[in-house]
RNA sequence: CUCCGAUGGCGGACGGCCGUUCUCCGCGAACCGCAAGGUGGCGGGGAGAGGAAAGUCCGGACACCGAAAGGCAGCAUGCCGCGUAGAACGCGCGGGGGAGAGGGACGAAAGUCCCUUUCAACGGACAGUGUCACAGAAAACAAACCUCCUCUCGGCGAAAGCCGGGCGGGAAGGGUGAAAAGGCGGGGUAAGAGCCCACCGCCCCGGGCGCAAGUCCGGGGGCACGAAAAACCCCAUGCGGUGCAAGACAGAACAGGAGGAACCGGGUUGCCUGCCCGAUCCUGCGGCGCAAGCCGCGGGUGACCUCCGGGUAUUAGUCGCAGUCCGAAAGGACUGUCUCGACCGCAAGGCCGAGGCAAGACAAAUGGCCGUCCAAGCCCCGGCGCAAGCCGCGGGCCGGACAGAAUCCGGCUUACAGCCAUCCAAAAACG
RNA sequence: UGCCCUGUGGUGUAAUGGUAACACAGCGGCCUUUGGAGCCGUUAUUCAUGGUUCGAGUCCAUGCGGGGCAG
C-alpha cells in the first residue's frame, strides 16, 4: 500500500490534509513564485519556498483550464491531495509548496502520479531524512 | 424475428481502511487580529453533485440605481385557442391552413379528394424604397428571336407554289431560365387571345358551422394580384437600466491640496426634452486600506416534487355597467361595482385533499485505494436456425457514457455507454 | 461567476445576396556560375451543422474555438 512505499518510514499518526495547511493566500502564492525554488518533470512542476522558520507548512495545488474540463481537474486535484495527505508529516516548518499539474497529468494514473511526485520532491529536498 | 425509429423513465449496486466540507451533541480551553471577528484540538451522530450541475439562448425571483417622467432610437416577439384572469417566456399542449415524402380513389389529361408520416421563425409585397446575376426576344406600367397569319413588293416558275424583303395582327407552339404573367378541354378566328363557355384555381359578396385561426355551401367577377420581408421597411404587442464581482454591515488606517459654481459645471441608460444637484456640494489629483472579514448564502421553505382520491364549489379578478381624469380623435388610465348578467377544457393542465423533501464552498468539500457482484463489449465452447442471427445456472479478457453545484428558480438548446417500458398506422426495405 | 466582442489561404486585410480579391510568406519553374531582385505558375470545406433563397463568405438559428471586461 501506500505506507510501505513512503520515502521515510511514517509515523503512527494518521495523515491528514486539513484546510489550515492549504496554501490559500494569493500573496503567498506570489512569493513561491518570485523567491521560491522550482523544479519540473513531465506531469508536475514543483515549488519550494522556506522563508519562515516555524508553523506548519502550507500546500497550494493548481490545476488550470489546460489540463482539461473541471471533473479532468477535480480528479488530478483530488490525488495530488491525497500524495500530499500522506507525506505532509515529512515537510520542513513552515515552508511554502505548490505544485502545479501540467496537461498531461490528466491522462496519467495514480502510481505515475506518486512516482513523478516523490522524485521531484527529492530534488527539491523537501524530506531532509531521506535526502 | 431482428435492425432502425418515436415517446417516457433510469443514469451501476454492496462493503472495508483512510481522508474532506457543513452541521448537531459532549469534552476541552489554545492560536491569529488594532478591532469587528476569525481559526483550531479530542470523541460520537447526521448530511454532502446532475439529467443535463454544461452552453448562457430566453424568462423571472431578488438586489441596487430615485425623474424608474415623456419622446426618439434600439431590441424582441408575430396563424388561432388554452395552460396563464392563481409568475413570465421566444416554453408546453391541442387545433388550423401550408410545404415535403409515401400510398389510395376518381379522371383521357391537367388535377382534385382521402389516408399516413415529417417539417416550419405561417402579420403585411396595392404604404414606400430597392433587388431578381447568367441565360433568354422579353424578368415586372411585359415582350416579339424562330415560328404562325392578313396585306403587299421583288425574283423564279406554265401553274400550284417556293425564296427574299416590307407595313401590320397575334401570343398558341419552339427555345432560355429558379421563375415567362391563371390551368385544362371545347367553341371561335386570317392566325390567335378569358374573346366566349364548362370544370378547377384566384378575387369579391352573402349565408351555415366553429370561442377563434378557419372551413363548407351558394352567388358574382373574367383574371386585374410573380418571387423574396431569415433586403430595408410598415403594422401590432412587449421591454427603465444594471446585474450576487448586484448590494448590505462592521471596524481599522490616513493628509490633504487644487479647481468649479446659474449665459457655468456635473448627474440622470444611447440621444433629445425635461428634471435633479452645486461649498454640510461637485470634479480631478494625491493619501490610506484591499481582492481581507461578515451578511447576502440555503431555508419549516417553495410559481418545489410525488402519489392516490375527489368534485366543478368558493374567493381574488376579468368582461359588462357607472363616475372622474388625460387625449384633437381613436382610445387610455383610475375609482366604484349596491343590485343584475357572463366565466374551465378536445387535450395538456389548473383547483381542493394527502404525503415527501432539500449540498452549500470561496486557491473553492462531495475523495484515494481495494474487494465482491450486476449489466454491457470482445474472443472461445455448446445448442437451435437454410441464413442473418438467437439462446446458455459454460469459460477467459477488458471494464464503466456525457460530465462537477457557485444567489435561486421555470424553460430551451447541446453532449451522452448502456438498460427498462410503451408504441410502430398506411406502405416500403433487409435476411 | 456574470457580461461583452470576434472567426475568410501560413500571416495581415478585401469582397451592393451572383466566378472568393490583394499584399507578404511558402513551394515549383524561368533567368543567373550561385544567391538576391524580377517574371510565370501553385496553395481555401470562407470555424462546423442546419435553415431562408433560384443562388449564402454575406441573412437567420444552434454549436465549437479565440479574445476581453469586472469588487
Amino acid at each position: 500500500m501506500l505506507k510501505s512505499t513512503s520515502p521515510a518510514t511514517p509515523p503512527p499518526e494518521r495523515f491528514r490534509f486539513p484546510k489550515s495547511a492549504h496554501l490559500r493566500d494569493g500573496r503567498d502564492f506570489a512569493r513561491v513564485r518570485e523567491g521560491g525554488k522550482a523544479v519540473q518533470g513531465r506531469l508536475l512542476k514543483l515549488a519550494l519556498f522556506c522563508p519562515r522558520t516555524g508553523g506548519v507548512a502550507k500546500v497550494g495545488i493548481i490545476t488550470s483550464k489546460r489540463v482539461g474540463g473541471a471533473v479532468v481537474r477535480n480528479k488530478v486535484r483530488r490525488r495530488l491531495r491525497e500524495l500530499v495527505r500522506h507525506s505532509r508529516a515529512h515537510f520542513p516548518p513552515g515552508s511554502l509548496i505548490v505544485a502545479i499539474a501540467k496537461p498531461a497529468a490528466a491522462a496519467a494514473s495514480f502510481d505515475e502520479l506518486r512516482e513523478e511526485w516523490l522524485l521531484l520532491a527529492r530534488r527539491l529536498s523537501i524530506f531532509p531524512a531521506a535526502a
